[in-house]
DNA sequence: CCGGATCCGGTCTGATACTG
DNA sequence: CAGTATCAGACCGGATCCGG
């Protein structure tokens, strides 16, 4: 694997990643966890903002779905645009190459459906 | 997430993956880290053995591979069997479940070549 | 030697509490 | 409500050990 991510001086820490020679690793680099290919699904099923995304079944943390959040966004996935100014208030939308992503959704959803039979939920994703 | 683990009494710990409504989901419990759909991008590349395994050139520690491949093994995704005895040794070979994360793979490759142009290595995998 | 298993320090995760 | 701070425990991975 290439290493992730390496701190910068003093207390900004800034993401970088390196480039393997492999698409699959960088793939993998960018969203191999747990977490951050739900947070897109859920992006992808129209929601767009922070309590849209907490309330989902899974229970993600707060810190968690924060983290995710930025890091979708450094990586350009994700862009961050306030839809309200009091309290300010944030919503989240898919980039084109977050939205790109949608074959991979439909091919673990589909590979799930055939393995895990029984779920229906999120069945098929909605246009986005 | 749902919970992906719990631990029975005494020593043995076993693997017990609880469904979600959510395919998506369910995938993710399984195959959600950096490491487990590398091991299985290699193995469909038709590499089969141990050392073919570890010495893919993102350098996968040694532990971590003898873990994934228990647990693919204990997920269904992979058969291990003998092909040597004096001293013993055994081949990995995907199931037809492990197989059919096929599409998966080459959604994520397609989206790793756009998005992170000049790779080349992998840039198709061969036919199971 | 090879295929792992074990050990162990460092990193990351995630539940909870907290803040504006 | 939208995040941040904290912190214990889980996990990662490098080094080392071991059986065949």
């Amino acid at each position: 694997m290439t290493s992730g991510r390496e701190t910068a001086e003093g207390e900004s820490s800034e993401l970088k990643f390196e480039r393997s020679c492999c698409p699959i690793t960088n793939v993998l680099d960018t969203l191999g966890d747990k977490w951050t290919l739900l947070v897109i699904r859920d992006l992808m099923l129209g929601k767009k903002r922070y309590h849209e995304l907490i309330a989902s079944p899974e229970k993600i943390a707060s810190n968690i779905l924060a983290e995710r959040l930025k890091k979708l966004e450094v990586c350009g996935l994700v862009t961050r645009c306030a839809y309200q100014w009091k309290p300010l208030r944030h919503e989240y939308v898919l980039t084109q190459k977050g939205k790109d992503l949608r074959p991979v959704l439909d091919a673990m959803r589909r590979w799930g459906r055939e393995y895990y039979p029984g779920t229906m939920v999120f069945a098929t994703l909605p246009p986005c």
